[in-house]
DNA sequence: AAAAAAAGTGAAACCGGTATCATGAAAAAC
DNA sequence: GTTTTTCATGATACCGGTTTCACTTTTTTT
């Protein structure tokens, strides 16, 4: 673990010379000397120490990746295999740039600040899978230039990458008019707090409205989650007279959950009940039928905000930018066509 | 930002009163001294300098978790649902201790120990989801105190944590052969090059001993991974003569593809064929028939993990440890009982 | 040939903390 | 009452880099 000063004690020069030569400062230092320095580093497998370089440069080149904690359990945190992509993608895009990055899980906007002071980090990327109730408060607070994914406020200066989930929402319904559906359900874990959300059920009402339906309270399932949510909405449906045919659900495990639990209490899928689900994760290719879902292309979503980071990070005017993302429809078996009653999505 | 110095001068004192009064160094400074500087920090939201404190102390407070990029996609590190809930709970565990944690993709020895030295990272923790070539080098030549999950040499002092693989193996196997199975296949991402699936097989193998009975090569299947690797399976028992009707396999992921793989191929599962997997993540609730698997503790790993890691760090000859956790068998639904032909598990 | 500019290099201050040792005052021991 | 010990605090060097600026030497300009 050699210093900058032993290997320009080596070289018989000082460290400003060998300071420069890392950093090819190629007008400071001539080619001759600059090449026998760099022999001498690789011989000593010399490496700069980030603490030293970042206490005076101001520039830690750390990334804090944020990671709510959703409720009360951080272990689940990454268990989604959205976020658990999203952030490898992440970390790969920032390495490449020589920027690392902590992951971070917290629950108030304090811890956050405090951290990025602690660190001095350069940026802060918050991954919001779920809702959560702090993003406008560290929105408003946030030291570092701050990207957010999936989630925007239109009377806060930010930067956001999301999707376009207005139409998401909308080609997610009108499919399933398209297949003959007249009542559709929507579930998710959120309608009415989370922006996206929010924009997906727009998108659903819209494509009703387009063929003048109107959905039903009954046919509304607000604040499910997950497999176990997606079972608790089967279970609902099952109990109910007047069922819709079909639901557009928010997250591909929520869709899962109400095809298995609809398989369980004895409903054939999807001719009795059909499902699209959101992100074209995992399991939608695990579940029997797969999935029809609305797809994101999350190694894109993850370069703008990456590129949204660093634009802000050098200029510090950009501090409101929103990326809205395309979505595409993958159809795949969990749709019935109920006009011709054929079978499946492509009958 | 204010500084140590800022602190101290508002309360009139030095910068070591501060800094001790920062770690509640109660011999060397008076009650009334902290209580005043105390509120000072407090009304300035004063946070240390992690730079500044990790030049001099040599203690970065930062551990590295170490995903190896696996066949070239950094990708798809976290997608993995096992992973991604051992890196939650490796975060919790350690902030709790006030460390935090670098995600870190790599593909070589070198990359680490560069990073490990620029950061001056007080611990790194290697998380294997899969095979990979470079671990044993890594161990080697580790600087920094290395927890290593899922895998070991015996030849090599090394700090690890693994399931009792062996003993996962056995029981997997022993209860399709006490479900009457006697053609009992296995299939694995690579069986000969990794420790815990050489134990696993192991396992297998003197379960089936213990009936008398011996595997066949054709009922071996290595370099399988993830669903299509399962699917793949699938493929080859569907076009084989003398097929097993049973298989274990390595992990859930790869369980679910044969049996998705088998039903698709029109068997019956699990008439046709029954499958135990290995991890109880989240894709064994959410095939159909739900899988049968052994699971493992993943919070008490992490802990397992953490508190190795910061034995070694406190203690520079702890450097040998192989800690073996349980596993057990979770009964669902993936297993057909041979002797009566009954329904499923239970019957 | 003298003056100006450029190129190559180094000295010293500095970033924000911590470690070490010194200092002065009060308390305890003799 | 003097000496010793303890307690509370401060002065200073230091960690390993970067920034700033000064100093030679060489090259270019006039």
């Amino acid at each position: 673990m050699s210093t900058i000063k032993d290997i320009a004690a080596e070289a018989g020069v000082s460290v400003m010379t060998v300071s420069n030569v890392i950093h090819n400062n190629y007008a400071r230092v001539s080619p001759a000397t600059a090449q026998r320095v760099r022999e001498i580093m690789a011989r000593h497998q010399y490496v700069p120490n980030m603490a030293a370089r970042s206490l005076i440069s101001k520039f830690s080149h750390i990334i804090a990746v944020l990671l709510p904690v959703w409720h009360g359990s951080a272990a689940s945190m990454l268990l989604d295999p959205y976020t658990g992509q999203l952030v490898g993608y992440l970390e790969e895009l920032l390495r490449e740039k020589q920027y690392y990055v902590m992951v971070c899980s917290f629950q108030q906007a304090d811890e956050v600040l405090t951290l990025q002071q602690t660190w001095q980090m350069d940026g802060m990327i918050l991954v919001l899978p779920h809702e959560d109730a702090i993003t406008r408060d560290l929105i408003q607070r946030a030291q570092a230039p701050l990207v957010v994914f999936d989630r925007y406020y239109e009377d806060l200066p930010m930067l956001s990458v999301c999707l376009n989930d207005r139409l998401g929402g909308y080609t997610a319904t009108r499919y399933l008019l398209e297949k003959g559906h007249r009542k559709i359900g929507f579930a998710a874990p959120t309608i009415y707090e989370s922006s996206v959300i929010q924009d997906r059920f727009q998108g659903y009402l819209s494509a009703l409205s387009e063929y003048h339906l109107q959905t039903k309270k009954d046919w509304l399932f607000d604040g499910v989650v997950h497999q176990e949510g997606g079972e608790a909405v089967a279970h609902a449906l099952s109990q109910m007279s007047d069922r819709p045919t079909a639901i557009v659900a928010t997250e591909d495990l929520l869709a899962c959950g109400i095809l298995k639990g609809c398989q369980e209490r004895g409903m054939q899928v999807p001719e009795d009940m059909s499902v699209v689900g959101f992100d074209d994760s995992m399991p939608a290719q695990l579940i029997t039928p797969r999935l029809t879902t609305i797809a994101q292309d999350i190694r894109q979503k993850a370069a703008t905000g990456v590129q949204q980071l660093f634009h802000a990070m050098e200029d510090a005017t950009y501090r409101n930018a929103h990326a809205v993302l395309d979505i595409r429809l993958v159809e795949r078996q969990s749709v019935w066509d109920i006009r011709h009653a054929g079978a499946g999505a492509d009958s």
